[in-house]
RNA sequence: GGGCCUGUAGCUCAGUCCGGUUAGAGCGCACGCCUGAUAAGCGUGAGGUCGAUGGUUCAAUUCCAUCCAGGCCCA
């Protein structure tokens, strides 16, 4: 007879092979066929709402691997929230306007672009923004990400565009919105404000000149050997033509600078540390230091301008250095960056008196009218007629070019519109706001309240085509400013019924009603702005355009997840439009993760070439990997991925998923509606893991709340491996395949199963979706079962299950199974046994462990797997194994006595014994009888 | 150059906040067993100067400083 019939082996559909790549497409088919996502929002509606507001990635391009680890983290956090109790829809968003685009688009048009109206290349961003819009959907879909993909939010649809527009308008309403000079990148020949994304820089021949300029302080009060002397600041530039512009001196404030005597009673000032190169410069060897000075004692005093009969202030600003030049550093606040913003702390106007096509203003003399590079010979001819040029050179260097025209750019001032931190306590209220929102990790709040601190006004102008216009008008008689509420919600109208594009279609006189007048003349023509908005404005009023809009939303919302750029991003922006117009932050907490790095924590770069997308992971391996491997990083630090760990991942992914599809194997005949054992019934083995199973649903609640996804990833996996696999069911297996089918001890194995796998799969479902629908669907049916997973929750801790007592003697059995498992390996390595089953093994314990022992006498033989275990009272004999770790134990190990039995390949004395059913043990004989008698 | 952050076995993570027994886990690896979870399963074992150097302390992976490597944001 073939006893292995008769046996219980484990019989599932479940397959061992996941073949992710190819089934999760069916999977996400189906979940969209069944309409799951609005099955959810349906059975939770009314619940109590967890809102993760998402961050719209910018339409351009594919998904990188960061886009994906960002989305995942978001699908984590959504899943677990919704499974926890809440309801939590999640509504995708997308960036759509911006310079990236317009860019793009203007490549691709190339020279047809100058055939073409505003709203003609309007309309070609939109389609390019709407086509990556569409492939991006279909990759954050295939991430297995759930969400509303039907009806996302987008920054250039009509009511959003409408939206930001409102919201600019309420900065100008209430004083905010303010209107200044600020120098930005300027291509004379194209006559066009250029972003750093469009300049390109190149090497370039400049004229290197020595100015001099004569302070007009004495200084001889503070520096004796001062007292009398000419003084002079010398200032190195490359830009002449910046000269005329020139309003202050730099020097570092911690920097010492030297008084430097060349000829009698001529003195220079360059700072200390480059005396030396300064002079050779100048061709000057005969010379004296005078002292020193510390730029403290510099601030504020004048020099006269080496041109014009003006001043210039010397100021302290930090970006000096110490690479090129004096340390003294030409100031023409219109004209540089850096120039600006020391300027701004002093008070100066960023002056810049060059139009549209690079030339001087009447306001200058002596150049009016020359174009900037030309003029830089005449200026250096008048400087050395004023005896103020030192010296003069040629140098090649890097200088910025337009990435069209191809011709280099100049650093102007023109009129910018910002957001003014002071007015309306803007910087101290969000500074206030910074306080009340949990920020997780808790430096975030460190973070972005240095930046709120520091930061200087928002610039919110761009001299661009696809954005949202500031809707503000300028008279057209007087040049002055035109904006009202009623203009505001004609605007925002307008802009809800015919998009953004209608303020470049439209004349102003479409957004203004006939009887509006010029407050200041009078006059009722008026002329529109023509600047757009930043497009961090944009995505910076979702919380307004999403969160206030959609009925099943709220605002603020509970949680912002975005990478840690964003303190300076996303976060930074959502709060200057929230705080300014609600006083209040748009966000409860903030959640943040780093970046996606390589093997050697190196960033991703196409040029070192060690880039992985998302594509190729999902190809190889299936998007529950991808998923598997956000969930063991911990996203807090920068996050590496590499083909080792990705493989590392899929062989944890294998033991999840077979120790998983073990138990399915094993509860095909079990029906949880009419086999479960009540846990009294139970023996005591199937209680510990229970019991075990609900230390693992602690572990489980306390890190979905903390968005600790790492640690159920590694306790989830330790314990299918450890404390299922390698012990539980691996203890099991001889009673769920030799015991009867429906005895009481299989039916108590497949209830601890059961509820095991049960929650298993939930708590696997928010991370693992496709697999936890796969175990689902594979599971036995009951009355009441969902449909799917994912309408479930989060598994419950029975109370039944918890029992300390029993825990802790179990974790003591284990204790000595471990060790039990060593003796065994010592035998197997002599050659004694093979598999446990052939041995004996006689256990000598002291005190409290000979008492547990001799309580569990009769079931220590199936939970160490071998084929007999006795409890001596004496000492053993001779070639015992003595424990290291336990004071006291050990063991004879020896082969078992008797025959195997054919059957369950136990060793028993007794085997061999029946007639009926030959070379089986007894308990095999009886199963046996059973199985006949009830067929 | 500045701000914020990170550095524990080959890999992914515990432990560090509130210093104190031989620093843990899983995976991988090596070796072995099993062949009734089988492109599975079980066992045993080797692997760490806790980034480096100084300091505080009776005692530092843990506290402090500096440095090195890396990341994000600025300049």
């Amino acid at each position: 007879m073939n006893y292995k019939d008769t046996l219980n082996l484990p019989n599932t559909q479940f397959p061992m092979k996941a073949n992710l790549a190819q089934r999760e497409p069916e999977q996400l088919k189906t979940w969209e066929e069944n309409r799951i996502y609005e099955k959810i929002r349906k059975a939770s509606a009314g619940r109590k709402l967890f809102l993760l507001h998402d961050g719209p990635p910018y339409a351009n391009g594919h998904i990188h691997i960061g886009t994906a680890m960002n989305k995942i983290l978001k699908d984590f956090i959504v899943r677990s929230k919704q499974m926890a109790g809440f309801d939590a829809p999640y509504v995708p968003g997308w960036d759509c306007h911006g310079l990236p685009i317009e860019h793009n688009v203007d490549k691709e048009l190339g020279k047809k672009k100058l055939t073409m109206s505003l709203v003609e290349i309007r309309r070609q961003c939109r389609t390019y923004a709407e086509k990556y819009i569409d492939i991006q959907r279909n990759e954050f879909k295939r991430l297995g990400v759930m969400g509303e993909w039907e009806n996302p939010y987008l920054t250039m649809a009509y009511r959003y565009e409408a939206i930001i527009a409102k919201e600019c308008m309420k900065f100008a309403m209430n004083g905010g919105l303010f209107r200044s000079k600020k120098p930005i990148h300027w291509c004379c020949s194209c006559k066009t404000a250029l972003a750093e994304a469009e300049i390109e820089y190149y090497d370039e021949k400049s004229p290197s000149v020595f100015v001099k300029f004569r302070l007009l302080e004495d200084l001889g009060h503070e520096f004796p050997a001062l007292a009398g002397k000419e003084v002079h600041v010398v200032i190195w530039t490359t830009t002449p033509w910046t000269l005329p512009a020139n309003l202050a001196i730099a020097l570092h404030p911690e920097y010492a600078y030297a008084a430097v005597e060349i000829h009698s009673n001529q003195v220079l000032i360059v700072a200390r540390d480059l005396v030396e190169s300064s002079l050779k410069a100048f061709g000057i060897d005969a010379y004296t230091i005078l002292c020193e000075l510390n730029a403290g004692a510099l601030e504020g005093k004048h020099c006269r301008h080496p041109l014009y009969s003006r001043n210039s202030l010397l100021v302290l600003g930090r970006h000096v250095t110490l690479d090129a030049g004096t340390g003294c550093v030409h100031t023409a606040p219109g004209h540089g960056r850096e120039d600006y913003e020391t300027a701004l702390e002093y008070g100066l106007e960023p002056y810049s008196p060059v139009d549209d096509n690079g030339r001087f203003t009447d306001e200058v003399e002596l150049f009016s009218g020359q174009f900037v590079f030309d003029a830089n010979g005449r200026i250096i001819e008048k400087l050395k007629d004023n005896q103020a040029l030192i010296t003069q050179e040629t140098i090649q260097h890097s200088y910025p070019h337009c990435w069209r025209c191809k011709k280099p750019v100049i650093f102007r001032a023109t009129p910018q519109w910002f957001i003014s931190m002071e007015e309306n306590d803007l910087r101290r209220n969000s500074l206030d706001q910074i306080e009340q929102v949990r920020w997780i990790p808790a430096w975030g709040r460190e973070r972005i309240h240095g930046m709120i601190a520091n930061r200087p006004d928002w610039c919110v102008s761009r001299q661009r085509s696809w954005g949202v216009p500031i809707t503000v008008f300028y008279c057209s008689k007087c040049d002055s400013l035109l904006m009202n509420q009623r203009i505001a919600d004609k605007v925002y109208a307008l802009f809800d019924e015919l998009g953004a594009d209608v303020w470049f279609e439209k004349d102003a006189a479409a957004f203004i009603s006939e009887n509006e007048t010029c407050p200041k003349c009078g006059n009722d023509s008026f002329v529109k702005e023509t600047d757009i908005l930043d497009v961090w404005f944009d995505s910076g009023v979702s919380h307004a355009a999403v969160l206030e809009e959609r009925s099943q939303l709220a605002w603020p919302a509970d949680l912002y997840l975005e990478g840690s750029d964003q303190h300076r991003g996303w976060f930074h922006s959502s709060l200057l439009t929230a705080v300014g117009t609600r006083q209040q932050a748009p966000y409860k907490a903030v959640l943040t993760h780093g970046f996606v790095v390589d093997a050697a924590g190196k960033k991703m770069s196409k040029s070192i070439g060690n880039v992985i997308a998302p594509d190729e992971v999902i190809k190889k391996y299936g998007a529950e990997i991808l998923r598997l491997w956000v969930s063991a990083s911990d996203y807090r630090d920068d996050v590496r991925i590499s083909d080792e760990i990705l493989k590392q991942l899929s062989d944890a992914y294998r033991r999840i998923r077979n120790t998983c599809r073990f138990m399915l194997g094993n509860l095909a005949d079990f029906n949880p509606d009419t086999d479960v054992v009540a846990i009294q019934a139970m023996p005591d083995i199937d209680r510990y893991a229970l019991h075990r199973l609900g230390d693992l649903i602690a572990k489980a609640h306390r890190a979905y709340d903390s968005f600790e996804f790492h640690l159920i990833h590694h306790a989830l996996h330790n314990f299918c491996a450890v404390d299922l696999s390698a012990f539980y069911l691996d203890i099991l297996k001889d009673r769920l395949y030799t015991s009867p089918p429906r005895s009481a001890a299989r039916r108590s194995a497949q209830t601890a199963m059961f509820f095991l796998l049960e929650a298993l799969a939930k708590m696997m479902a928010p991370i693992l979706p496709f697999t936890a629908e796969e175990i689902w669907q594979h599971m036995p049916n009951q009355t009441g079962k969902a449909d799917s997973i994912h309408l479930t929750e989060l598994p419950k801790i029975k109370t039944e299950w918890r029992d300390e007592m029993l825990a802790r003697k179990w974790d003591q059995l284990l204790a000595v199974r471990g060790e039990v498992t060593k003796a065994l390996e010592e035998a197997r390595v002599k050659k004694l046994i093979g598999h446990p089953l052939d041995a004996a093994v006689a256990i000598r314990a002291e005190g409290e462990l000979q008492g547990l022992l001799e309580e569990y006498k009769e079931e220590i033989r199936s939970v160490f797997i071998v084929s007999k275990a006795t409890v001596e009272s004496g000492g053993l004999s001779q070639g015992a194994f003595h424990s290291n770790d336990i004071k006291g134990l050990s063991f004879l190990v020896s082969r078992a006595p008797g025959e195997k039995c054919e059957r369950c390949w136990v060793y028993d004395s007794a085997t061999g014994t029946s007639a009926e059913y030959p070379n089986t043990c007894p308990r095999c004989q009886a199963a046996l009888r059973e199985l006949e008698k009830n067929g």
